[in-house]
DNA sequence: TTGGCGTAATGGTATTACCAAAGTAAGGGA
DNA sequence: TCCCTTACTTTGGTAATACCATTACGCCAA
């Protein structure tokens, strides 16, 4: 007979997850073994059924889930199941302005992150930027300036330079953090407040004198100018909710 | 009878979403207009299915969703069924670092990332530390000096310390980031790789030379003590593929 | 030979009915 | 008063079925 402690270690604690679950982390973890990659179809709900040998509920359960992450898209009809497909930073932002909107960040919070991740990126993208990224840099400049003009500039294009700016850093899991900021962020920021053509334009000449810096790899003055980009942006949402 | 452009507009593109879809969006909007709250319960599922008009499967599959997505966790047995909840630091690093972990990008990548936002938020975690803040990273460091003797000590702890450090810059959006680069990308890191003794010895070193700069507010070396620290550990990786 | 059309095969979507397991809460006895 | 039992609520999972969307293929005609 086992005495009380070796019980205590004979058994170990039995799982009793959610089959969904199961099934998701399993796939999670084909994909980060890369026995799985995006662009591989996965098998039809039926033959995962028979594979995990459970019914069609808890795979399908699995399978939104996966759509939900941005792991998978689910097509019908022949040919049609699941896709992997590789999650995006857009993906990442859109899950992202859901779970904002309700948690206790605050736009300071928000704003706060995303300076010392832009300001800090700055070494990289100035000594990294092609002359591409330099061109499609002035690009965006200019087409925000017309925009200006036109009373069409929005935010979104402000964001867009500076998703643009990151990526001139050439480091992806970089792009993503800066596109995952941005994109829930500004859009709540965007309903609150219109962009005065007053900010605007000090905004734009900003974004020039920035990419001239970045050009003449100066960081000096590219984070000099950056800084107060951003800390004038920043004075802005101080008081802003995410609401 | 119209004209081909007439009928042009006339119609408008069908989309017939998933059911599960459109209920997981009716859910949201309610979060988002308020009438829904973190805390609140969702109808059982049953009844669920009468207000929406259809069965079972589509109202678990939004619910699933809703869960994967850190909007809602379900309970089984009586009184049980969807609580909405408001999403954490952790539960939003969570899906930060699922979504790293799982997108085609190289330690190198990650790492670099991390240390900008590290290295970057010591300003703040240098001004805003509170004395409760120090004494909780010197009974880190503590824990992990008679672990290293016990040889327990998993990268795991260290981890749990830089994730104390960040937390100490009283910013919920920065404690989420670094949570995120500390998820199971380190963990993964960690079956590759076994900590040398002398490694941790070490490490450890550092970790109290940087609560030292930290306590006598000492940016200049906290930035110094740091930038070696992580670079030490980033060489350690910079070869190594995430698989 | 080739283009278009209809049909069959494939595979997800949703419904229904049913049972098992897990919590919760209320009732009853010491 | 406290604990234990019991009953009920509610999700978790299975199975069978019908339905609809998409693709592939083969046939027929030009």
């Amino acid at each position: 007979m086992a005495t009380t402690e070796e019980v205590g270690t004979m058994f170990s604690r039995v799982n009793v997850d959610r089959v969904s679950l199961v099934i998701v982390d399993q796939i999670k973890g084909l994909i980060r073994e890369g026995k799985l990659r995006p662009g591989d179809r996965l098998p039809t709900e039926r033959e995962l059924c028979q594979r995990f040998g459970v019914s069609r509920v808890p795979v399908r359960e699995a399978l939104r889930v996966l759509e939900a992450t941005g792991l998978a898209t689910v097509r019908v009809g022949a040919r049609g199941g699941g896709y992997l497909t590789s999650p995006t930073a857009e993906r990442l932002g859109e899950g992202l302005s859901d779970l904002l909107s309700l948690s206790p960040l605050t736009a300071a919070n928000v704003t706060e992150a995303r300076m010392i991740v832009e300001l800090g990126i700055l070494p990289l993208v100035v000594e990294r930027a092609t002359a591409d990224d330099i061109t499609e840099l002035y690009d965006l400049i200019e087409a925000g300036g017309t925009a200006l003009q036109d009373g069409t500039y929005t935010m979104e294009m402000s964001a867009a330079f500076h998703i643009r700016v990151a990526d001139s850093a050439h480091n992806p899991a970089i792009s993503m953090l800066v596109r995952g900021f941005h994109g829930p962020l500004l859009m709540s920021l965007e309903k609150a407040m219109e962009i005065a053509p007053a900010m605007g334009r000090l905004g734009i000449d900003e974004h020039l004198k920035l990419v001239d810096a970045i050009r003449f790899r100066d960081l000096a003055a590219a984070e000099t100018v950056l800084r107060e980009h951003l800390h004038r942006t920043a004075r802005r949402v101080e008081h802003t909710r995410l609401d």
